[in-house]
DNA sequence: TTATTATATTGCAATATTACGATATAGTTT
DNA sequence: AAACTATATCGTAATATTGCAATATAATAA
């Protein structure tokens, strides 16, 4: 054991997992926020705003591409990554979704 | 190694990333689904619900309490379970404000 | 071509997660 | 009290994550 049996959830469920979990690690949140935050988008500048080595930064790149938070594009030699609207949306409308419901039940129970 | 280095991060970022993490399994947006849709909060439902064994539900609950995205609350011999609301209004609001930044960038890079 | 710069990949050690059988705990019913 | 019900904890195997040094790759500059 040890993975997740994701097989037996639903499309959405796993979506919405995936896409928390590579949110799951500060360092992926801060690079989410540092692409917002500025115009330029080079990963170079995220090694030096980070407290982690390259190699490690490079790492949380990738797994918040295979995502698809983010996306990358050469540009020369350096790399321009900008965050994907479309999957932040979606985790947008899913904790709206979830805030609105809990709001209509209003503590029925607890 | 293997432990994150939440030291080196804000707060803030630390904060979205425990609860990020704890939504990082399909089982747990389940559970938080299930919760929202249900009145009846109690655990021995869940486990009926989903495919997983007790013991490892009652693990899942045990980290989404953890992070303060439920609460539970013994009720007789049963514990009744329910959203924490405060923690995913902070989800929410972040994933808002998220968005609305990415609206005023409108792609100035990539 | 040889350096230089920017990023990715590999390999590996430390640690964390996931899943569940077995068992413990605690309240309820008989 | 004894049996039953509901949930938690323990122990452990399988797997995944985190972090980084070393190294590879690829574009640019000298």
């Amino acid at each position: 054991m040890g993975a997740s049996k994701t097989d037996h959830f639903t499309d959405k469920q796993n979506a919405i997992a995936v896409m928390a979990k590579a949110l799951g690690h500060p360092a992926r949140v801060a690079i989410i926020e540092y692409l917002l935050k500025v115009d330029t988008c080079i990963c170079g500048d995220i090694v030096n705003e980070l407290p982690l080595a390259q190699p490690t930064i490079s790492q949380h790149l990738k797994e918040l591409k295979n995502v698809g938070l983010i996306k990358g594009s050469i540009e020369g030699n350096a790399i321009c990554y900008c965050v994907e609207e479309k999957a932040l949306t979606v985790l947008q409308k899913f904790f709206t979704h979830v805030t609105t419901k809990m709001e209509k039940k209003k503590n029925n129970c607890c």
